[in-house]
DNA sequence: CTTATCAACTTGTCTATACATTTCTTTAAA
DNA sequence: TTTAAAGAAATGTATAGACAAGTTGATAAG
């Protein structure tokens, strides 16, 4: 591993171990010492920390942590479903509901002009035994012809990652509120009308080309979204 | 202004204008000479273009542009209401409901214990001469003891940060779906009942000081979020 | 014609150094 | 006692160079 991303990884780990609670993180010319590297190796690492909103620099005074409450439903990077209920401890399962090939629809953006064919798969999220989301993932058959298995340990990302060596590199999301469909209330048990929050994602991977939409339809009173802004 | 700041900004600038239209970027070196600076002084400037999710780079192949949508209604950075409006050219204009001290509601995830006074600012925000938001922000008095005036042509932040010098650090966000209180249907002039996007915000200095908590009330069928994430 | 190798170009990591700027403390002068 | 200057410590910016590693196309060998 490199040096800035041990650096980095020693200092994550120690801050959600709360050793720097409300107390200033090692200088640059420290770290130099510690770990013997050169200033901008140091630099780099605590870069990656204000980059992930871990710390905050202030020229001439030091590097400071940035509290966190890191409980809640973070949309900001790219995610499953899966990795998320499992960093946050939920006791989740998946509900297979169907797999077959199909066009994207145009709802996602596609400024295109041919058909787009890919693979369908419908699923329902439960967390704690209560259907939450219901997750509708377009995988481009440009890109993966066919899939063979869904894999119970692993989320569709990690299958992709570990067993097929794509890398995944960005997602744009989009969340908007709709009324329920009928589909909605069925899968989701919902008895009355109402609305869902939708959030509509594409997955890029890292030579440009698009590996799937994705459009997951959460109940409205289960839905919490958190993230992290920085100022310029 | 410094070095990769005026590469970085050159180089926005001609992405916006369409220039490097699924073409490379110029590499390190090409910016080396075209510049005349060091190479990590290149690789600063397309480090904070990865950064905003305007490029990604590729070991051994080049740095890529990275197409997007944005014409939607993005959060993922601190940014005011005025200075959205304005980037997007909507025609806007601001009704102000109150002004009047108060103490921040528990409703921001306080784990303070003893109440907190601020300013209580409720605001009804128009696109296009529809109530669409309405924005209620409490601005701690620990910090800015008393406002004096609202500005017309300025937003509060900006007022903040050239007025009273002080630097805005970061902010977190929550997005939530919630039930259309009666001020929500008096204020957005909605007859029936239904459910609004609760987006809470609470401000940093960046001296680590809380600036303000903000409630940002939507109209559900008005609002679209949409924001960049990056894997790992 | 096919294949293997090499060279050129790209990004990634790392070092060592220099000077600027901000903040805060200590010391010395008035 | 108050004020001013000096210094130490921290981050910010910039340079020059080195080597590693991935990608691509040209070239040479078979």
């Amino acid at each position: 591993m490199n040096k800035y991303q041990i650096i980095h990884d020693d200092l994550v780990k120690d801050i959600l171990a709360g050793k720097y609670h409300e107390k200033m993180l090692p200088s640059d010319y420290a770290l130099m010492n510690r770990y013997h590297v050169a200033r901008e190796t140091a630099r780099k690492a605590i870069a990656m920390l204000v980059d992930e909103g871990y710390a905050m620099r202030i020229k001439g005074k030091g590097t400071f942590v940035i509290q966190h409450n890191r409980y809640s439903f973070p949309i900001s990077h790219v995610e499953s479903y899966r990795e998320l209920a499992n960093r946050l401890h939920l006791k989740e399962h998946t509900q297979l509901v169907a797999i077959q090939d199909a066009e994207v629809p145009a709802t996602f953006d596609s400024k295109a002009e041919t058909v787009v064919l890919a693979t369908e798969i419908t699923r329902v999220r439960y967390l704690d035994d209560e259907p939450i989301i219901i997750d509708r993932d377009y995988v481009l058959k440009a890109v993966i012809p066919e899939i063979l298995a869904l894999p119970k340990s692993l989320s569709l990302f990690e299958l992709f990652e570990q067993q097929l060596g794509l890398t995944i590199s960005h997602a744009t999301k989009t969340i908007t509120i709709e009324a329920l469909s009928i589909q909605d209330k069925q899968l989701m048990k919902l008895p009355e009308a109402g609305v869902v929050v939708v959030v509509r994602s594409e997955t890029f991977l890292s030579d440009g080309r698009t590996l799937s939409y994705t459009e997951s339809r959460h109940r409205a009173d289960k839905f919490k979204s958190v993230e992290f802004a920085r100022r310029h």
